[in-house]
DNA sequence: CGCTTCTTTCAGAAATTTGTGAAGTTAAGG
DNA sequence: CCTTAACTTCACAAATTTCTGAAAGAAGCG
């Protein structure tokens, strides 16, 4: 039978699950090694795994996993944990953390709002240009509303379903 | 005073407002070229330009317009069109091009979606790993349904501030 | 305190991506 | 039809990014 460092899983149905959602990750604009990582603790027994245990698994250096981590860790997609009393770090995700990411984006859309105003007022508000620009700011800002709100049903939504 | 290709504008304005804000595109993930063609079109006067003004406006090469507008019309956010009459082609931004590129994104959605569904399937829906997937995959689903609440709720507010 | 184990940082090799010039293709206009 | 203007494709050079091994840096444990 096929299984091994999964703990009496089917290694092999794991791996070829890592590969193609990672690679839709990564073909979204994720960097590769953080894409395998998240795409290998999503579908590990418990949502934790130590930086070894990724190594071994996606054959990859610790050098790596340790820039995976830092990039996932920052964009709130996996969070880190010390297990106590060792030096070994565990790495995991949580049930909601496309919640996280997603209210993050926020920052990304704050500093594009931040250029188009800039531009808006530099090349005037009554000048054709400048109008398309408010356009886009206002389609911006109303997302920025939008998404907040969703994210408040989908926490109704999940509790109702999952169960909190 | 400091006019030129824009036909009576401020170019160096212009010029500083395209790099900033294709910088804060290309940060979020954006290919470089399509950034700064993009947000050159959106500042400019008309929302249209020649292959050959983007050019000259920001010294690249016609190679380099053909790729980035190959993007930019594959991922909605410009569309081409023939001046009648010319083999000049012209690149237009909407005012609604976000919303259009927006809603593409679903395309990617669903293939996430797919990998998911393959992973809980291959994995069980009665593991936990299965279990968490499922969870990733509803709120996908949940996403995809809201986003196109979102687009519609849009359309309304828009008409009312701006006008169809 | 010092040993040991784990993680991070760093410099460089390898691979990938990006942009260009030049040739190729398409289509308007004589 | 042939010419010519415009866009696209292709091969390559340059720049950038990515991953690794090795060394340096923390932190538990004796």
């Amino acid at each position: 039978m096929t299984e091994a460092a999964g703990g009496g899983r089917d290694a092999e149905a794991v791996s070829k699950f890592v590969e193609s959602f990672a690679a839709q990750l990564v073909e979204a604009g994720m960097q590769r090694m953080a894409a395998r990582v998240f795409a290998a603790l999503l579908s590990s027994d418990k949502g934790v795994m130590t930086s070894a245990e990724l190594g071994e698994q996606l054959q990859i250096s610790p050098a790596a996993v340790s820039g995976a981590v830092r990039y996932l860790a920052q964009t709130h997609m996996v969070s880190r944990e010390r297990e106590p009393g060792s030096r070994r770090e565990r790495y995991r995700v949580h049930g909601d953390q496309w919640y996280e990411a997603l209210t993050n984006r926020e920052a990304v859309l704050k500093r594009w709002e931040a250029a188009l105003r800039e531009g808006v007022s530099s090349l005037g508000a009554d000048t054709p240009a400048g109008r398309r620009m408010a356009e886009t700011l206002a389609f911006f800002e109303f997302i920025e509303r939008e998404v907040a709100a969703m994210m408040e049903r989908w926490r109704a939504h999940r509790e109702e379903r999952f169960g909190k």
